[in-house]
DNA sequence: ATAAACTTTCAATTATTTTTGAAAGTTTAA
DNA sequence: TTAAACTTTCAAAAATAATTGAAAGTTTAT
């Protein structure tokens, strides 16, 4: 396999990846594209190598700097706008991580919390429900407080031994 | 708030979750409705609460089996199938964090691996490739054997005291 | 073997999401 | 101020995904 090949494969195959996370294909390609690009590209370019409008390639940027993990950049002589992808593996995580949190995952907590909330002296099933409500919301929460740790977790030392153990 | 509305409330958050998460909404509400039933339910209780049609519960209903998150019953006496869901969810977690690995991580791994052993002596930019997409294949390779790790994680005593200290 | 009770399949339809492209908007240089 | 160079917006079109419903398939009882 060269180059083109393999760069083309890995950025089909992050966008198929993209797209059953919930994230759209074009936007997962982009962020491929600029992860393997040694020098940061225009739009122009990004439009050129993935064969898409100029539209698409707006928005899918804006969406990806509105995460967090795209970053707009000038060169000085240049008229145009130029990008960059994250390219720190661990920022990434922490970034889609706080980002999915704060707009999918605490939305949902909330309104665990309010249904897990209802009189539950009514009736069996809604005894039923509450308790199996309550059950999720304590245990989405404990997870979602996994992702807020994540930041700190990684840099500290017990959960670098940790680490170790799990292999 | 009383139970009926909440009970819908919940079953339609469930599911606007799971295409957040590249599940089809459907197969998220079915499993949300039986997460909160306290009997089995059959295809038709299934078709009448959630307004689907009888196709549509079939092939959920299967998708969810195959997920292994949702289980056939038999009542004696009766003719027809009923269903109930993984209510547990440490096990749900596990269910679908194999699953997910299965048939996501596992193959994205393997393009990973691929497209990164291609030989990159050949340019600056080819270097950089393989550079780049090496270090995702560990990262990725490190986040899925820590998925697979989750099943002992949770029941020995050192995976607890961390769970701890994380709060 | 027949038929009733039930489930599955899948081509056609419908709904949802993504993409396009051209007009409107913005910024910079002269 | 004007115009060139560039970016954003958004209604319409295209692509993709989900849903329906009726026919085909199964299973069970008699």
């Amino acid at each position: 396999m060269e180059f083109k090949e393999a760069k083309n494969k890995f950025i089909q195959t992050w966008g198929a990846l993209g797209s059953q996370w919930g994230i759209n294909k074009t936007m997962a390609q982009i962020h491929a594209l600029l992860m393997v690009s040694p020098e940061p590209l225009s739009m122009e370019d990004i439009m050129e190598e993935l064969l898409i409008s100029r539209g698409n390639a707006s928005m899918n940027l804006r969406a990806l700097m509105d995460w967090g993990i795209v970053y707009k950049e000038y060169k000085s002589g240049e008229r145009k706008e130029f990008f960059t992808a994250e390219k720190d593996l661990d920022e990434l995580a922490v970034k889609i991580a706080q980002e999915r949190s704060k707009r999918e995952i605490k939305p949902a907590l909330k309104v665990l919390k309010d249904v897990s909330s209802i009189d539950k002296t009514k009736s069996a099933e809604t005894k039923h429900f509450v308790e199996q409500t309550s059950k999720l919301y304590d245990f989405v929460l404990k997870a979602d407080n996994m992702l807020d740790k994540v930041t700190e977790f990684k840099d500290n030392w017990i959960g670098r031994l940790v680490m170790k153990i799990m292999k």
